[in-house]
DNA sequence: CCTCCTAAATCGGACGGTCGTTCGTTGAGC
DNA sequence: GCTCAACGAACGACCGTCCGATTTAGGAGG
């Protein structure tokens, strides 16, 4: 299958990903061989090696597309409408974030918490992690700003602080729906909603 | 060094799974060998394998130290004076908790991130989570009733859902600090007191 | 429009290294 | 002198990776 279109590698490329994410999805990074996403992706040893030099560069991909999937659904959630009530603001962000996790018939969350775990000891997926969350921090960062602004926060509310708490409500969501599974999104929100800010802060 | 006390032996296995600890904590499970932590250790292979029949056992009761000492901490935190304010009580769990996670020279956020990574594909080491975090969301349950019994949340909260968030904003304190390495504990609690009830639920 | 040629995409067996684990041996202490 | 904790070399399996062989898409020549 020679000189084929740029299109054509560019999918081949993309199925050894989704192939690699189901695999880890299952069985995380370094319990998958190469051979386990190998055969998963129908292909051959060469053949994925062609497009990807080392199997760190393989998880690096994977990291990266779940990562970047998890901004772009904030990124989303945060633009818009911008005088919704803390309470609205929350629910868009939960209801456009974490459904997003799951697609490919691969359930993200646990590839998230695969890829923190990943980022404690490989420098490359760490950068990766870095950016990725420092974008998403800094768009709650906007959102406490607003609320600030509409007077449901005291003016000198610590903005970055507070998009690091209202962050850890997704994180740990993440977490306990990976890990223990047992958490429902409705009653979550909820949940969340009876502590955000109603009228005025201070 | 034949029939000695059992104290021996136990100190022993405890030596060990502490080395164990300090090389996951580097490196996490998979890409820490088990020459790795025996060379920690300064023991032999035949040494530590007649303590642990298997790697997967070595992990399983790295898991379980890391995870009980969390619980212990919580519990501490929890029990005593029934009628302090949410702030207060959030602020003890926080204080209370978190330092108990960098002792024996090991930071052990790092290593609850590798374990809930672990618990997602070793079923032993899921089943040691979901004990441990059960009994820490009842513990912070008992925190939600309390605040509904004095008034600061409204009847019909829903005091599993909440448990659940307030697990969260530890999970997500506990990912951040590892991760990201970026937050710091009074600044965060600061912040988190903002959205904890202070008046009247409803 | 068909055939041939070529370059590149794909294949898959093989390689050295490291893995987790075993077991025959050693020697200190009761 | 017997017991048994501790040792460490050795083992088979499997790891990530490489590279020569094979296949085939698509441009060139008729």
């Amino acid at each position: 299958m020679p000189r084929v279109s740029a299109d054509h590698l560019e999918a081949r490329r993309d199925e050894i990903v989704r192939a690699a994410l189901r695999r880890f999805a299952e069985n995380g990074f370094h319990a998958t061989s190469v051979r386990d996403v190998i055969s998963e992706s129908g292909l051959s040893a060469g053949a994925v090696y062609s497009y990807f030099p080392s199997k760190a560069e393989l998880i690096a991909a994977a990291v990266e597309r779940i990562l970047q999937r998890l901004t772009g659904a904030l990124d989303a959630a945060v633009a818009g409408d911008a005088d919704r009530s803390p309470t609205e603001d929350a629910a868009g962000v939960l209801r456009n974030v974490l459904p997003a996790l799951e697609a490919d018939g691969v359930d993200y969350t646990r590839i998230a918490v695969t890829a923190w775990a990943e980022a404690l000891r490989d420098p490359a997926v760490r950068v990766i992690a870095e950016e990725v969350y420092g974008t998403v921090r800094r768009g709650l960062a906007q959102l406490v700003v607003r609320w600030r602004d509409a007077g449901h926060l005291p003016e000198d509310v610590d903005v970055e602080a507070l998009a690091q708490v209202l962050l850890s409500t997704l994180m740990g969501f993440v977490v306990q729906h990976a890990v223990l599974g047992d958490v429902d999104l409705d009653r979550y929100a909820t949940a969340l909603a009876l502590l955000l800010p109603r009228r005025s802060g201070a």
